[in-house]
DNA sequence: ACTTGATTGCGATCACTGTTCGCAGTTAAA
DNA sequence: TTTAACTGCGAACAGTGATCGCAATCAAGT
């Protein structure tokens, strides 16, 4: 709102004093643009259709939003509050398991985040908790501080990397409604593993994926993750040994 | 360019017998979109500007290309051919890390390239030479074919994250032109630590990074990746003593 | 040699997009 | 009551991706 401010989102007050009251709220603005984009998708969300859809002229936004960007800034940080932070005593791996499966769970809630969650920083208050809890589950790991903020950061981009695979995969499965250029996707990958071209490619998918469901495989990868990255699964041991115990995985090991 | 088809880039033809010679190709229009994009960002991306770039008119560049997004999708392979592939002996670890590397390498080539290598599966050409070469590198692992694909995934998802986060920090130490905003988000940050509401967060941040440059980092969060995959070190060797060996890393372990 | 038909380049145009401006109306403090 | 800050918003601007239709071009078929 002051025009010109290069001044953030989040220290910017939403409103000051005077004035006529607002009609409409951040909140109500963020909620309506989410609404939008969870059905219609991220590209439905132009700052006309969010007016409309809360009833208001389009420049009016404006007036609670500096730009377009902010709003999505601050859609990822409202759905970043989704997250259930309360503490835990566990062991710090299974904290952030706990944490990273969450993620999931919301990025699945909400198609749109995992694209945007690599490409940009997210630095709200919502999404600064989070890394503070996630800090917290790593207090007693023998890790530097910047490297802990590091395994949380790439806890989110393999998480978010994982889900996008899902979702990309989901959209070949539905009924037939607007998904026609998922069809053309799977005949071509199938052209392409027909083809001499790429023969380990052919081969490595035309093995038995594991029956594993996605759930599984997903807490797979972050526990392969976590192990690597040396956050501990109990009590004060370091890493090391690595004897593998979490229950997920069926067959001795694999990714 | 057939008006309605809902076929795949990578299958149709860029042009077919009769009718005037075409006075550009892909390749030219795809190497001038990349080359703008490389200096002033994928936002200059658009038709019109490619179009006058190669001195043509809007327009035409649709004979080429059936959409921005397509054209989008020609880049990232055309730069995902910058790989060097040439096969090697290697244990699989040191090749898959090689591959990583260079793929850094080429991020930071083109800026671009980071965000979009995640937010699309992009199945190019080149894109598949590349993931055929990583899978020659997994010939000796054991895991199953569908595991070494996502390992292969996730690893570029890892380097595409730690390269966002390189260049999103790079940003800021520019001597001072474009990056307006740079110092505020640093500032932003500098209050967050100096506010006592994330303690653990502050407490990270203000312990010394390790004094290891962005590369050895990134040798060794990928190292720590691939280990924890199981992607063996040597000769035959299944994982789990995880001895290790890499030169990079001078500290024990961290991350 | 000439017709045929596919194909190219492209100006004009459409439906949108994010964003800014200026103005009328509203409100709290001085 | 004046003042000054603020709100809502219609209109407009500069761009965007994309489509249409037309003249020009060229290869193949006769």
């Amino acid at each position: 709102m002051p025009p010109h401010d290069p001044i953030n989102v989040w220290r910017r007050p939403e409103r000051s004093a005077v004035g006529p009251k607002p009609e409409h709220s951040r909140a109500r603005i963020v909620a309506a643009a989410i609404g939008i984009a969870d059905q219609e998708g991220m590209a439905a969300v132009s700052i006309r259709r969010v007016a409309a859809s809360i009833g208001s002229g389009a420049a009016s936004l404006y007036r609670y939003v500096r730009s377009h960007d902010e709003l999505v800034e601050l859609m990822i940080d409202t759905v970043s509050g989704e997250f259930d932070l309360t503490p835990s005593a566990e062991p710090a791996r299974s904290q952030l398991l706990d944490l990273a499966r969450q993620g999931r769970i919301i990025m699945h809630r909400h198609p749109w985040l995992a694209p945007l969650l690599l490409a940009r920083p997210s630095m709200g208050p919502n999404s600064l908790e989070y890394l503070e809890r996630a800090l917290s589950a790593l207090e007693t790991a023998t890790m530097s501080g910047p490297s802990k903020v590091q395994t949380v950061a790439m806890m989110t981009a393999i998480a978010s990397a994982f889900v996008q695979n899902e979702l990309a995969s989901a959209a070949g499965s539905g009924s037939g409604g607007i998904t026609l250029d998922a069809k053309d996707r799977a005949q071509y990958m199938s052209e392409v593993v027909q083809s001499t071209k790429y023969p380990l490619l052919a081969e490595a998918l035309s093995e038995q994926h594991e029956p594993a469901g996605p759930d599984a495989m997903f807490t797979h990868v972050m526990t392969t993750y976590l192990v690597g990255a040396g956050v501990p699964a109990g009590a004060g041991l370091i890493q090391g040994h690595n004897d593998r115990r979490p229950g997920p995985s069926k067959t001795t090991n694999s990714n």
